[in-house]
RNA sequence: GCUCCGGUAGUGUAGCUCGGCCAAUCAUGCAGGACUCUCACUCCUGCGACUGGGGUUCAAAUCCCCACCGGAGCACCA
């Protein structure tokens, strides 16, 4: 009875996609010329979303045509790989550009043969010229013979870089400045990383990437909003083509609160400067470096999707993606003590000799004990409002009145926890002073401290340091335990 | 200069295609509370937005125009 009007149910997830129903084909695009950033970790994560929801194939695609100004990075092509399959985005192929220029040729012969180009020789400042003016240059009327034997000349070196270019024909007279005959090939004579010297002539992004979008077959091509004009350009090499253009979704930039805007080349610059001691610098806004913190690849995934796809520009804050990780991470994560800037602390009276303390509050974890005794350590943080007579409870261990704050002495009044609930004391956590020496590496920079000595069996685990946050304890070495800090 | 795109709470996001169900969804954040031997987790409550102005209409977040603000392209970069 009550549900005769048809209420519209709030779109959970990623919108539909067009013409998706009989399955997809979907590419990500990167330049290896860094690792995975947190946006490629959004195109990945996406892009494979998609393919997952209707069926396809997920396309990994390496546009490493520039060998000069972002140049690809020969370790970075493995990296992807790794990272988009810790992402849960698996390619389903793999197609590295530079291995493909023939076919590129192939389709640039073709091209000219149908009038749909032509060989340029202007330099690039008259081109710019006659293109702001919106005059054809006097290239554009070469016939294809004349075309294709420049052609010959750019690929056997008789002419040199910078001498000529391919165009593709548009309309000069287009309203929009940025359509008008661009560039599709280009001399370069610089070696490049996986191929050498074998190819002096290059393709650009629109060229490359618009034919493989065809010759892949890809149906949906999600890119940023700042290449929409790299559609309208393509479009018209589809339309000499006789190819039909897949459908297109643009997304807007984004930025992170956290790292503010960067590019990979920006970053890697910064790295080879040596403000970074690597990709997976704690700092670093790499997929890489937020694994080694311990952030999970699903709360990732379910942020990426949560920002959906809109045009508009972001500006979004790591803080979503931290609560999400801390969901899935609390369950499991060990709690440890670790004391950040350590304080020693004299305590009289009967202190227990170890604490048991429970590894999770509300979990059956089980049980560490940690020795104590009269010399502690509490951290600088906690006592910094304390004066004599102050009580408070030391976790798992007892209750305590400060006697003297320069040094720090006091004395047990009580091991129950209950008196301690009563009294509400303050609870806070503390290390035994044989405890080891933990240093955090955090994307603010760098605590140090003392944690208890069972963390030496956290490797690779995430725990949480109680009263500070988790953590993903890195390496366990002979004088110090470094941990890659997650969030609070 | 020419051209294109966008503008819902602090931050994101749903709704905008086919105007009424929107005194506007969800998440995160913040505030308060419950639970708890952690400032974690969980639960409850609250805060908080349709950029502005015109127009069309019985009715506009949704359609049209203008303004303002923001982003982008006009590379032999991707």
């Amino acid at each position: 009875m009550a549900e005769l009007g048809v209420k519209k149910e709030p779109d959970k997830g990623l919108p539909g996609l067009e013409g998706a129903k009989g399955g997809v084909v979907m590419r990500f695009a990167p330049n290896p010329n860094g690792p995975p950033t947190i946006g490629s970790a959004r195109g990945i994560i996406i892009n494979s979303e998609y393919v997952k929801r209707y069926g396809g194939k997920l396309l990994l695609r390496f546009d490493d045509t520039d060998p000069v100004n972002k140049r690809p990075m020969l370790e970075a092509y493995g990296w992807y790989l790794e990272d988009s399959k810790w992402l849960g985005s698996v390619p389903d192929e793999v197609v590295i550009a530079s291995d493909r220029l023939p076919k590129y040729y192939e389709i640039a012969r073709e091209l000219i043969r149908r009038g749909g180009a032509y060989v340029c020789r202007c330099d690039q400042a008259s081109f710019k010229a006659l293109k702001d003016a919106a005059k054809p240059c006097p290239h554009r009327g070469q016939s294809p013979e004349e075309n294709m034997a420049l052609w010959k000349d750019m690929m056997n070196g008789n002419l040199a870089p910078g001498e000529a270019v391919l165009r593709v024909k548009t309309d000069i007279v287009h309203k929009d400045p940025a359509l008008r005959d661009w560039a599709a090939f280009r001399i370069v004579t610089a070696d490049h990383p996986r191929v050498g010297e074998r190819y002096r002539v290059w393709p650009l992004l629109d060229f490359e990437s618009g034919v493989e979008d065809h010759l892949l077959g890809v149906t949906h091509i999600i890119r940023g909003k700042d290449l929409m004009d790299s559609e309208r350009r393509q479009r018209y090499l589809y339309e000499h083509m006789g190819w039909e253009y897949p459908t297109t979704i643009h997304w807007g930039r984004i930025k992170i609160h956290q790292f503010g805007s960067f590019s990979t080349s920006a970053l890697r610059r910064a790295l080879e400067a040596g403000e970074y001691s690597g990709w997976d610098d704690a700092r670093m806004p790499t997929v890489r470096a937020l694994r080694r913190r311990g952030i999970r690849a699903e709360a990732l995934r379910k942020f990426m999707i949560d920002l959906g796809v809109g045009e508009t520009d972001i500006s979004i804050s790591m803080d979503s993606v931290y609560a999400e990780n801390r969901k899935i991470v609390d369950p499991e994560a060990k709690r440890r003590f670790f004391v950040k800037d350590p304080v020693p602390l004299e305590v009289e009276g009967n202190v227990p000799k170890a604490a048991k303390a429970p590894f999770h509050p509300t979990l059956n974890l089980g049980f560490r004990d940690i020795p104590a005794g009269s010399k502690l350590l509490v951290s600088g943080d906690d006592v910094t409002d304390l004066k004599a007579g102050g009580k408070l409870r030391l976790k798992d261990l007892c209750n305590i009145e400060i006697v003297a704050i320069d040094p720090l002495r006091s004395r047990v009044i009580g091991t129950d926890p209950h008196q301690a609930k009563e009294m509400k004391l303050r609870i806070i956590h503390w290390a035994p002073t044989d405890g080891v020496p933990v240093r955090v590496m955090r994307p603010d920079g760098v605590d140090t401290g003392i944690g208890e000595a069972g963390i030496r069996d956290d490797l690779d685990q995430v725990v949480q340091f109680e009263r500070y946050g988790f953590v993903r304890i890195d390496s366990v070495a002979e004088g110090e335990i470094v941990a890659y800090f997650a969030h609070r």
